[in-house]
Order: structure tokens, then C-alpha cells, then sequence
DNA sequence: GTCTATAGAGGGATAGAC
DNA sequence: GTCTATCCCTCTATAGAC
């Protein structure tokens, strides 16, 4: 390959790249039905003639944003279930990470919703993810719960996940009446599988790894 | 007032009244970006100059929904806040009665979810119900909490909350690997204000009173 | 009270110039 | 690889017939 063929080819990554994040952000705004061609394309720079040179269709330019999701917590699904021993650090700076990060969290937030509906695009991707999502959390759960008189570990993932999501939806409607970190740890702690003492201090941003269904 | 008049103007109500639930079935599946004044037109057996003979615009349409949604569950905000007493049942029948109605439940689910958006028309309307959902909860929670090993009961308020909402995304995606009923009672037990014991059998809709965000 | 007609803007997608 | 031009369709809203 010559090199004036790898700079095209690199710079068409680019601009792929470029759409995918612009269109990203925009359906963390408006979800996929608020968002057109047109306005992808003017925040990437180009017109909505050139994004549908490099993606078939405005349904592709969705296809693509949830894949590039995936890669970026590749890290978290495709990794074995957590160290049960991390499993509350992991959870915890999710919440944290995710009071740092509205973008992602309205990403996430808006098309889930929005796909609840059997005809919506994304719909089999959210219901895979958040199957994965909860089968993730089951096993270390069922490490750490006292069976007897606490919920079962499939309970446990489908409360963890729903507690997580639901903050967020409090969060970005309204960000000074919700506390995520607090929320979580204290459920974390009524579960029976965080100590007493909060694991850390408050609402910073770690970068820490990721979790939850986002 | 003649005879003529008033049949006449309650034929235009009742007019009124199947657009706004024709717009609310349309919105619970495709939320207000997916949704055009036809589609609205079509179902509620009308064209789309019939709906704006009623409604000056398509905004019009969505702001009557909420507001007919209010109104089916003013009993529950305008009431006094619920007798400590029968908090956890209040809650768990909202549970029950959730899973036995995916239309409201998914119109709060995907209208919420797009609202979050600062610029979407229903944005203050959710704003203010989650403030008064919360604030409706802490004092029950308040008489029933010991502070000394739990969460505040404003942080209760956020995380019962936040459940109920997580678990109906949860449930909408994918019924088969959820149960409402279960998560949401395990949780109340975990906080320490409801017995062992549940109060009362599996998923039935008992059409009792309605809490929640919805 | 509801319809048809129409205006005017904007949507997604294709073709071809550069 | 990007743009412009274009097609055809759908959208919201208005005006006026019935």
C-alpha cells in the first residue's frame, strides 16, 4: 500500500469517526427520532451528502454509534465476571464515573428508552445488553449474598442495573436533588455486600473502570 | 344552554378526549419525536386538520396528555402524603399493577427519558413531578427508617424511585426476565420497612392505588 | 366539527460533478 | 471524499369549503 493510499484511507477513518461521535452526541440529546441527516452532518462538518458516503443509511449511522459503545467498555463485558472482592469498588466508581460523564449516561439513557419499543432499530441491541449486563453481575453476586434472607444474585443484577438507571434518569432531569454515589452505596450496603463505611470519598471523578448497563 | 349546544360540545370533548388517548398509546411506543400529528390523526379516526381544529399545535397535544395524566392520578398527588402504615403496600401494588399495564408504563418510561433533554417541550413538566414524587415519599419514609444504618429518607425517596423506573425499562426490553413484584418488595425488606414475609401473593393487577413516577 | 387543498419547510436517499 | 442538485415524500400549519 502506498502511502498516499493509507493517508485516504486514514483520513476516511477519521471522518467516519468524526460522524459517529457527532452523531453520539446528538442522540444523547434528542434520541435517534429527534435527530436527522442534516444535523449530524452539520455538527461533523460536511453535508448530509457526505455522511451517506461513508454510512448507507441514517439507520447505519445508529448501528455504528452502538458499536463504537461497545468498544469502548469492551473492557467491561468481555472481561470475566468481576472479582467478587471488586464488585462493590467497580459498581461504586461507575456512579461516580457516570456523575463526571452526562454525555454517555443521556446516551445511554435516551435510546434505551427509546428502544423499548419492539420497532425501534436498536431495540435488539438493548435487549442483548442488558441480559449480558445482569448475567455479568450473578455470579459474583451469588459469591457475596447471604441467600437466606436477601434477595436471590438474578434479583440482585436486575436491582443493581434498574437502581443505576433510574438515578440517571433523576440526575439529568434535575442534577442538584440526586446524589448517585450516595444512592448507590447505601444500597450497596443494605444489600449486605458493602461495609459500613463508605468505600471512598465523595463525588469525584476517577476514570475508573466501568459497569452498569451503560 | 339548548339540548343542540350541549350535545354538541360534548361531542367536541369527546373528540378531545380520543385524540389525547390516541397521542398518549402513540407516545408510549415511539415517544413525541416519533410521532406526527397523521399518526396521531389516523388512530384517533380523524385527519390531521381535524386535530388542529381541537389543538393549536402538535406541542398542544403532547402538554393535554400530561395533563390527562395528572388527572388519573391526582389521588395520589394531591392527597396527603401516604400513612406511613401503608407505604410498602401502596408501593408493591404499584408494582403489581405496573405489570399488568405496559401502555402507561411505557409512556412515562420513553416521555421521561426524552425529557431529559433541557429543550424538549415536556422537559419542566418531569422536572417537577420527580420533585413532587420524592418529596411526597420522605415523610412516610422518614417514620419508618432508622436513620442510624440506612439511608436518609430523602436518599430512600431517590432509590425507590429510581428502582421502579430501572425495573420498567428492564421489564419493557424483555417481560420474560423480570419480575417487578419481587425486586421491588426484596428491596423494601432490604431497607428494613417491610416484613420477611411478603404482603401478599405473585403478580396479580389488584387495580389498586398508583405511586410511582408514573 | 371535520374535511380538502395548499403552502412552505425539511426529511432521506440517489446521481453525478469536481 | 465531499459537494451540489435533484427526486419524492412527509411534515406542520393555514385557509376555506361543506
Amino acid at each position: 500500500m502506498s502511502d498516499h493510499e493509507r493517508d485516504h484511507t486514514a483520513r476516511g477513518e477519521r471522518t467516519r469517526r468524526r460522524i459517529i461521535d457527532a452523531a453520539a452526541e446528538l442522540y444523547s440529546r434528542c434520541g435517534f427520532w429527534g435527530v436527522t441527516l442534516g444535523d449530524v452532518a452539520e455538527r461533523a462538518g460536511l453535508t448530509h451528502g457526505g455522511v451517506l458516503h461513508h454510512f448507507p443509511s441514517r439507520e447505519a449511522v445508529l448501528l455504528h454509534v452502538l458499536s463504537r459503545r461497545d468498544e469502548l467498555d469492551a473492557p467491561l463485558l468481555t472481561a470475566p465476571g468481576p472479582d467478587p472482592r471488586e464488585l462493590v469498588e467497580v459498581i461504586v466508581r461507575m456512579a461516580e464515573h457516570d456523575a463526571g460523564a452526562p454525555g454517555p449516561v443521556s446516551l445511554h439513557v435516551t435510546l434505551a428508552a427509546e428502544a423499548t419499543d419492539p420497532v425501534h432499530p436498536a431495540h435488539e441491541y438493548f435487549v442483548a445488553r442488558y441480559r449480558n449486563l445482569r448475567d455479568h453481575l450473578v455470579p459474583a453476586l451469588a459469591d457475596l449474598l447471604d441467600e437466606r434472607d436477601g434477595p436471590t444474585p438474578e434479583i440482585a443484577a436486575q436491582q443493581i442495573v434498574a437502581l443505576t438507571d433510574g438515578l440517571r434518569v433523576q440526575w439529568l432531569l434535575d442534577p442538584g436533588t440526586v446524589d448517585m454515589r450516595a444512592a448507590v452505596v447505601s444500597f450497596l450496603r443494605s444489600l449486605g455486600v458493602a461495609a459500613q463505611e463508605p468505600p471512598g470519598p465523595g463525588n469525584t471523578d476517577t476514570g475508573g473502570p466501568d459497569v452498569g448497563a451503560r
